[in-house]
DNA sequence: CGTTGGCACTCGGTACAATCGAGTGCCAGA
DNA sequence: TCTGGCACTCGATTGTACCGAGTGCCAACG
């Protein structure tokens, strides 16, 4: 464990080089801090800090900048309770009590918020299907060929799947299929879908059963819908144009996105930082994420990436309070 | 007029430049091009061109790079008709033979095939809602204050619009209102919704008209749907961090993209080049633009977005080739 | 007259040396 | 244990020289 005055001094390096993006060496750091000792005092606590690994050297005589584990001290021992400037948490506000749209628009909405808060890429993954009940089930013929499965959930979400007709489908099998799906699908849960008992009739039984096939498919098979948002924000913190490609070909890959947060959540954490977010290309990021809950259950998370030298403070705090009024103005809807 | 001469210059320079994103003087030209001149007649032509507007010299002493203009000439005129690859082909016609996604789902994908062919961002344009004929108009009570309006359209795209109840609304007449608004929806053009006639129950009716505004203030307002894909590659053809930041502002405002495409569709062009393209930010790209068509009618619009050195050829070939399968694929639904 | 070879000139890029200065490690003394 | 002093390192900056790709111009040639 460090003594009072190493935390002290990493904590002055990490929040001067997130300020600067400059290695910061032992004479700015009595200025900067208020430290009642000499630069020479300064430099053998940086000497250790830097043996037990939680600061390097980019070169010789340059000044010291935090390892990814002199990031994790900060944030795990170091990090005041961050609070947001009024303005921001005005904004927060502002944006919940405005919005109106439907839930998708607004998940993505949600992203261009955060994003604008913290100055950093936000991403919002959308509520889980799990817990949703269906509220109502109908099949719309489309073409001669294709009618369309549409499921509306409790939670405002609307299910579509495309369903194959055979030829000569008429409307009234259509019409017929869908009431006795919908009879005997309203108020069920996604996760859990019934067997569906036989009409009699042939053709309508296949198409129920081939929609109720359609739809457990798309439930396992689908990842959990996600909104990216910001990635200009996030194309700024860094200055290599190859870092910027890595980041962005990563936030495109919805699936990479989902798990991630979810690794990161699983290992009980709320912030991963550079490589403990366990993916190369996002080896000079971190991520801070928050899961937020509907009607009290866990339904989706919320997070925001950005360079290691981030504020972590207003990081945490701006997503902590966007996934807890999110999470209300599901509950509401 | 460019003489027969200066044209072929032209165009080699183009091309080299494309090729290498390095200004290119006389002498490469008469190598890589099989002109059958000296240098110092290239050299000659070269001046002509520059003092026309076609070509700049970063500095003295450096070989030439086309202006907007050049490139222009070189579309309009030089543009050899682009053939794509066998395996971009095969990459196109394969996405389009496997994907039986919902419309949205099928749409995102496109643009991470386009971006895939041409290495450049893609952009789709989510076909308008003018044409689009009710198929299903459904009012579903979520909460006891909120209705969820879902309508389907016979381009397979499901509109929905959360409408409030008045405290105390049961469930049969939001059932009513659902009966009522489909019998006089269902068939009727987004564009054109008729005046609905009273019901007589004052609670009923209410719930109508709101619902039927709902449906038009969104029509209205709402900016077409729009999905970008491949902002990664993009990303790769700049070398200043700050243009690909800009560019990545430009490309996360839907509302913006869906204006400059339209911009450039209603000026009768496929291609807009630097400046042409009316954005400061994107004064370093081009924009190659193509309308599709669903059953016979203009339907939404596809692009893609690159540096202004890009393959022009190519990418319009590719372009052209995308958005007529969508088109195809789309009227099949 | 268009084309060409020759030539002086320009100027960005690279290589190299000198210098600067922020920062270090170490050590002797308070 | 802390501190001031000091020699040392090494990236960054500046200056100089030089190279070479490329140019414009001009006189000569077919």
């Amino acid at each position: 464990m460090l003594d009072e005055r190493k935390a002290a001094i990493l904590r002055a390096v990490v929040e001067e080089y997130i300020e600067t993006a400059q290695p910061v060496g032992s004479s700015r750091l009595v200025h900067s801090a208020h430290l009642q000792v000499s630069p020479a005092t300064v430099r053998n606590e940086l000497a250790v800090l830097e043996r037990d690994g939680y600061l390097v050297q980019p070169h010789t005589s340059a000044g010291r900048v935090p390892t990814d584990k002199g990031y994790r001290f900060f944030v795990d021992q170091l990090t005041p309770k961050g609070r947001l400037e009024a303005a921001q948490r005005q904004a927060v506000a502002d944006f919940f009590s405005r919005t109106h749209d439907a839930v998708e628009q607004m998940l993505h909405d949600t992203t261009r918020l955060l994003s604008g808060v913290t100055d950093l890429a936000a991403v919002v993954v959308a509520p889980g299907h799990e817990v949703a009940t269906i509220r109502s089930v109908q099949l719309v013929a489309l073409g001669h060929r294709l009618a369309l499965l549409v499921v509306v959930l409790s939670n405002g979400v609307v299910e579509k799947r495309g369903v194959e007709l055979d030829e000569g489908t008429g409307d009234d099998r259509v019409a017929g299929a869908s009431a006795h799906l919908a009879g005997h699908l309203v108020g069920q849960q996604m996760s859990t879908l019934p067997e569906i008992p036989p009409t009699g009739d042939r053709a309508t039984d296949d198409l129920v059963t081939d929609a109720v096939a359609r739809l457990r498919e798309g439930h396992d098979a689908e990842p959990d819908q996600v909104f990216v948002g910001g990635a200009s924000r996030m194309a700024a913190a860094f200055d290599a144009v190859e870092t910027v490609r890595q980041v962005l070909d990563i936030l495109e890959q919805q699936y990479v996105v989902v798990t991630l947060l979810r690794d990161v959540l699983d290992r009980g954490l709320s912030v991963a930082i550079g490589s403990e977010v366990g993916h190369e290309s996002l080896a000079e990021c971190s991520v801070v994420v928050a899961p937020y809950e509907v009607e009290g259950e866990p339904a989706g998370t919320i997070g925001v990436v950005g360079p290691t030298r981030m504020k972590y403070p207003q990081a945490l705090a701006a997503v902590a309070l966007v996934g807890r009024r999110l999470g209300e103005r599901l509950s509401e809807g």
